[in-house]
This record gives C-alpha cells, sequence and structure tokens, in this order.
DNA sequence: GCCTGATATGTCAAATGTGACATAATCAGC
DNA sequence: GCTGATTATGTCACATTTGACATATCAGGC
C-alpha cells in the first residue's frame, strides 16, 4: 500500500497505533476503510457545498451532530450504512457515490 | 419510482407487502434500498463467477452460509457494511464496486 | 421415487452500532 | 483575547446486526 493511503488511514480515527497493528490490517480490512474513508470525504464535501452545518444534517437524517462529525471523520463506531444513508439524504445520487469510490 | 424497481424490491425480502406500504417509503429509503440490492446482486454474480459456494464465501469472510444467503438477498436483516466487506473480501476493486452502483 | 450438495428461512444470545448528551477544541469576527 | 457558532471527542443505555445453528427447500444425477 501506498504511503500516502496509510497517512491518510493513521490520520483518522482509527488508533492504528504503532506501524505494527497497521501492518496487521488484512488487505480487506484495509480496502474496507478505504471505501469508508472516500465515502466519509464525499460526505464532507458533499454538505460543505451545500453550506450546511452537521446539525442540520444531523436533523435530516434524524441523528445528532456528534455522529455526523463521527462519519466524516471516519470514525470506526459508524457503519457504512449510516454514511450512504446521510449522502443519499443530502441528495447525492448513486452516481456520485460511485464516483467517489473511485477517486 | 419505476415499476421494474418497484418489483425488484417487493420480490425481495423486504415485505414491503401492501403498496401502500411501499408508497410510505421515504425517496431517501428507497435510493438507500436500491443501493443495498445492486450491491447484494453483484455480489452474487461475483461469487458465481468464481465458482464458489456460499459456504465457502463465508469462511472467507468469517460468516455463515445463512448470512452469506441473507446477503444476496438482500435481506433487511443485514447491512451494508457486510456486504461490501464480503464484496472485497471476493476480491471485487473499488471501481468494481462503482460500477455495480451504477448499473 | 431417493440421495447429495447447495441455497433459503427462522431464531437467538452476543457483538456492534445508535442517538443523545456533556463537554472540549476550533474558528471567525470583533 | 472574548464571544458565539461550529465541530470534535467521550460516554452510555438502547437498538440493530451478527455468527451460529437447525431446518426447510431446491436441483441434478441416479
Amino acid at each position: 500500500m501506498r504511503e500516502d493511503k496509510r497517512k491518510r488511514i493513521e490520520k483518522k480515527g482509527w488508533h492504528v497505533g504503532s506501524v505494527k497493528e497497521f501492518l496487521g490490517l488484512s488487505p480487506d480490512e484495509a480496502a474496507y476503510i478505504e471505501v469508508k474513508l472516500k465515502l466519509a470525504e464525499g460526505l464532507r464535501r458533499h454538505r460543505r457545498r451545500r453550506r450546511l452545518t452537521q446539525s442540520e444534517v444531523a436533523r435530516r437524517v434524524r441523528s445528532s451532530q456528534s455522529r455526523v462529525a463521527k462519519m466524516e471523520a471516519g470514525d470506526p463506531s459508524v457503519s457504512l450504512d449510516l454514511i450512504v444513508r446521510s449522502l443519499l439524504a443530502l441528495g447525492a445520487s448513486d452516481i456520485e457515490l460511485a464516483k467517489m469510490l473511485r477517486a
């Protein structure tokens, strides 16, 4: 895996901690995290483009500001389901989701 | 929403039941289900192309045959997370995931 | 018809994700 | 450097999802 990806992952709340632990991730786990982070970043971009606050998004998704913050941070405690639901609630189309994955 | 989509959804285990109930779905919920079903179908195609049984897939993702069956059926009781993890475990790339969404 | 392997369906205790809340950190305009 | 607004982080009771298991249904060869 490329170095920039490692950084990207370590930066987020995955408390990957030691390099050792990081290397302990299977390729599949790493790929999953990548997908999650891409969508998480996509969510943030979408929200900002629409000039919404996290609280406003939370209201639309019937969640809470703290959960939205965690989503955007790619926190391990949030599911892909929630991120995808939120993106859709913000009006993202399937095609936009697809683009995020390719990015 | 187009008729074929409705059929597609009703066919799956979403026990949508009456048209009334179906119409009760918000656009966001419907979009979410669409995403899920697309990936579920993608998972089945992927597995079959590789000539794997559900049990073999289950072993790879450390799940069970019954859960894999439910994934492919788009059962409401399975999360997007699990479906995506499984696809990745079968070697699907981000780009392939993206294609499934566009389909 | 009956095997045999694969897939589907139902259930449940345990694991994981959830919204809500409190509170801390950041930022912007003044 | 205050202040008000936004975002980040931690925690927890409650809800949903999980793997495992039992069991049913299906498909093809015999």
